[in-house]
DNA sequence: ACCTGAACACCGTTCAAGT
DNA sequence: ACCTGAACACCGTTCAAGT
């Protein structure tokens, strides 16, 4: 009876909860936003009854990112190796961009949880089954870096960016002596902006330049398989 | 004469001598022992001195970068554009390595100082001095990534450390089962350990691994090159 | 005018006191 | 035995009071 009282009163607190409620909040507040404490608020609890549920932060960022690996596709069937690797990658990409703060969340990590290596496993395999080389896959997994979870940790979102803000809201002489001081910047930057007006904010097209250094990668890597490369 | 007393009982304060020291504090205890009150402490100086040089944290880590950044070699002169960037990357490398501290922070940052502009502008240059168009240099340039900086953004330092880590710490029947459940990775740090017994730690050559993907990318952009290719 | 101590508004986590 | 409020040991930064 007092049990029934207690759980009318709140519904018990799990730890599967306790990620979605996380998740959630990160999404829509920011990850800087998200503590212990305004996550406890936000799922009417005392701070101290999510340490029920994750032993400390680390673990609940961890299981956040849980949560956003979970939302990736299996791989394909019946796909060649290169097709099927690029599908799941591209599946891995749209989760990470559904959840904004997964990526930088994702770097801070310094050991993988299972269903990250997991995931990184069932990657392995798609190469191995692909023909690669235990050698190969191996050195092409690190070639992968951050790319195989969808995001390709590129420097402050663009480099051409900061160039871009700065020669536009500027005044003339100061844009000629931008131009003078990094001339190549400006020479991309103006590229772009006459090149495509569909492409709005930084200038930059993210998904191309993704798919344009994934495919790099891609054939080079097979490339590779095709010579038989070995790294002895 | 009171400034001299002044003088003797501290070095005055200067931007440059706050970066030194956060540099070295960094270096020396690690960036997340690094707060504003224990730079104050470090130099003998009450916190709030320092908001007389750098504005806040922020412009304290720009700071710091910049520094790091100063130490990369400039352009050698007189090789094809492959060697010149291949040579100033890993000298970019050697330099993030001296400040373990530096990649993780030039992740955080959303914005580059000029002096990181003014070493992109120059690596832009050395690509257009090999030859490739303002279009290819522009993509090319994003394909790098965080590796034009000299460090690869890699999952966890290696992907395979944690199952390996797992893996010889751990009964024979527990060892079987992981085996079992993450079959591609049991078989490539099996491969690695047999391998090579002059690579310690984690058992994966990151300076390896770098230069292999750094190759397999600068290849590609040769081929693209010589290739005349372009995004429309 | 300059400098700085105390204070503000937060953290993640510990721990002892209360039910 | 369980739960939780207060407290601890920090943050970056503001601001008013003192020299």
């Amino acid at each position: 009876m007092a049990q029934q009282v207690d759980t009318a009163r709140r519904a018990p607190l799990t730890r599967d909860l306790v990620l979605r409620a996380a998740v959630e909040l990160a999404d829509g507040t920011g990850i800087d936003a998200l503590s212990m404490r305004k996550l406890a608020q936000a799922l009417g609890v005392v701070p101290m009854a999510l340490y029920k549920h994750v032993t400390n932060k680390e673990e609940l960022l961890d299981g956040m990112l849980d949560v956003v690996v979970g939302e990736i596709d299996p791989p394909a069937a019946g796909e060649d190796w290169q097709r099927a690797v690029r599908q799941r990658i591209l599946s891995a990409r749209r989760a990470l961009l559904r959840h904004p703060w997964a990526s930088r969340v994702l770097e801070s990590r310094t050991a993988p949880t299972p269903v990250v290596l997991a995931y990184l496993d069932s990657m392995m395999g798609m190469f191995r089954a692909g023909g690669f080389s235990v050698d190969l896959t191996h050195h092409v997994m690190h070639a992968m870096g951050s790319r195989i979870m969808g995001f390709s940790q590129e420097l402050f979102g663009a480099p051409a960016a900061g160039g871009q803000d700065a020669a536009q809201d500027v005044d003339p002489e100061t844009a000629r002596q931008l131009a003078a001081r990094l001339p190549y910047i400006t020479e991309i930057t103006t590229r772009v902006a006459h090149d495509d007006a569909s492409v709005v904010g930084s200038g930059c097209d993210d998904q191309f330049e993704f798919e344009f250094s994934l495919d790099l990668l891609l054939d080079g890597f097979e490339r590779l398989r095709r010579e038989g490369w070995t790294s002895r």
